[in-house]
DNA sequence: ATAGTATTATGTCAATATTACACATTTTCA
DNA sequence: TGAAAATGTGTAATATTGACATAATACTAT
C-alpha cells in the first residue's frame, strides 16, 4: 500500500520559456501576442503547464519545441517565481528556463501559428503577470553567464564572421568593444575554426566565416575556464 | 464568476533549504537525521511543503526558522528539482533554497528537538532522493556569487579577524591563499571596519576584529563590482 | 624574562593581462 | 575609383597577479 503525504496543498505548475535571438545587431525575444484567455491580447512568454510524469527540462523543451519548432542546444532552468497572486486565475507557480537560439533554424509556419514573433529587447512591449521580472533576471543571467562561458555562440549560426560574433557581445553587455582587441582574445582562445568560406551576406568585403571548435568548446562549458572574466564586472540591466 | 484553468495536474510542491554555516576551519551544512517517514533514519535537508497562501521565499523561511530559530540574511533560490520520480512517495517537485548562516547564532534547542546537526562537508553523509545533487549544486552557486560577490561574510561572526576570512574563503574554494596579498587585496576594497577590539578566542596574539561596513557592503552587493574575479576560475566541486 | 608563534603592515619584483591606440592592407559593391 | 567593412600587426601605458622578503607587535607557555 502506497503511502500518501498528508500534506494535500497541490498547486498549479506552469513552465514559462524566455527565448533569445541574435539577429547580427540586436537581441530579441520570441514573444506571443496571445490569443486565448486569461489576459486576451496581451503579450507574455511562451508558457504551458508541467504534466503529472512530465521532467521539468522536457516539459520545457516540449513548450519550447512547440512554438519554434525547434530543439534548443542551450536550454537552462532560470528560477522559479511564486507570488501567491502572481497569476490571477489560480495559485500558479511558474518554473522559468531561458533558452539561446540560432534565430535562423526557427520555424516559421510553427511561430505564426502561435502569434508569435521576434522583439528586439529595446521594443518590448509590457508582458503579463511577472514576465517582465522573469526577462529582466533572465538577462542578468545571460551576461554572467556569458562571461565566465562561451555560451553566445548558441545565438549565431553554425557559421559566423568575427564581427558578428563582436556585435552579439556588444549587445549583450551593451557596451562597444574594440574591434582589434577582440579578435586578437577569440582566437587566442583557439575557440574558432576557419571554414574556408565568405560571408555572403556582407554587402561589403566579405568576412571570413568561422565555426566552433566543438572539443575545445566542450571543455570550456564542462570546465570551469573564465571565458572573458573582464566583463564579469557587469553593468545594471535597463529596466 | 472566477476563471478556472482546465489543467488538472496540481503538484506537491515541497522546499529543500541547504544550511551553510563555517565554523573557523571548515565548511558546515545542517541536516536532518529523519526520525519520521519516509526514509526514516536516513540523512536529508530540512524541508517542508509550500501551503497554498504562501510564497515561496517566505516558505523558505518559515522552514529556515522552524529549524534554526534563526532569520537569515542571506538565502537565494537555488533551482527547482523536478524528476518525476525523485520522491518515491508521490510526485513532487523541490524548490531549493540555500542560505548562509552565522553558525555562532543558532539556537542549539530547536536544531536538537529536529535532530539536526553540522556536518562539514568532507563527513557528509549519503542524502536521500537528489538531495546530493542539490548540495553540489549549492557548493557550485556559491562559489560563483563569492567570487563575485562579498557574501562570505554572511558565514561569520558580526566580527570578525583577517585570518578568520582567509579560512572562508580557503574552506569555499578550497586551496590556499597567500595571506600578505590576501589582505591587501581585503582591504583595498574599503568594506572593512576596524572595531578596536581584538579576538579573544585566539590562543597567540589576538588579531584585530573588523566588521563588515554595511553601506558599501550594499554597493557591492546590488551592484556588480566583481569582488573577487580571479576566483571565478572555478575548481571543480568535489562529489 | 624569554622563546616561540600568530597577527598585522609594508615592500619588491617579474610575469601577465588589459586598454587604447597607430598604421597598413584587402575585399567588395556601386 | 571610392566608400565601407574586414583583417592583420605593433606597441606603449597601465593594472593585476603571484611569489616572496622583512619586520614590528602582542600574546602564551615555560
Amino acid at each position: 500500500m502506497p503511502t500518501i503525504y498528508q500534506h494535500t496543498t497541490r498547486i498549479l505548475v506552469a513552465i514559462d520559456c524566455i527565448i533569445f535571438g541574435f539577429n547580427s545587431e540586436v537581441i530579441k525575444l520570441l514573444l506571443i501576442k496571445r490569443d486565448f484567455e486569461p489576459a486576451f491580447g496581451e503579450w507574455s512568454l511562451m508558457g504551458g503547464f508541467l504534466n503529472e510524469t512530465e521532467d521539468l527540462e522536457v516539459a520545457a523543451r516540449r513548450i519550447l519545441y512547440n512554438l519554434t519548432g525547434l530543439n534548443t542546444n542551450y536550454l537552462e532552468q532560470l528560477n522559479t517565481f511564486g507570488t501567491v497572486n502572481r497569476d490571477p486565475v489560480e495559485r500558479t507557480i511558474s518554473v522559468v528556463y531561458y533558452s539561446l537560439v540560432n534565430i535562423e533554424d526557427q520555424d516559421l509556419t510553427t511561430i505564426q501559428a502561435h502569434n508569435a514573433s521576434w522583439i528586439s529587447l529595446a521594443n518590448k512591449p509590457d508582458l503579463i503577470f511577472d514576465h517582465n521580472q522573469m526577462v529582466v533576471m533572465a538577462l542578468q543571467r545571460l551576461r554572467y553567464k556569458a562571461a565566465l562561458h562561451p555560451i553566445g555562440f548558441e545565438l549565431l549560426p553554425d557559421k559566423f564572421t568575427i564581427p558578428q560574433l563582436q556585435r552579439l557581445y556588444e549587445a549583450i553587455y551593451a557596451t562597444k568593444l574594440d574591434r582589434r582587441n577582440f579578435s586578437r582574445k577569440v582566437m587566442a582562445t583557439d575557440l574558432l575554426l576557419r571554414t574556408g568560406e565568405k560571408d555572403n551576406y556582407s554587402a561589403t568585403k566579405k568576412g571570413q566565416l568561422y565555426k566552433l571548435n566543438t572539443q575545445k568548446y566542450q571543455s570550456y562549458v564542462e570546465g570551469n575556464l573564465a571565458f572573458m572574466p573582464e566583463l564579469a564586472d557587469l553593468k545594471p540591466v535597463p529596466a
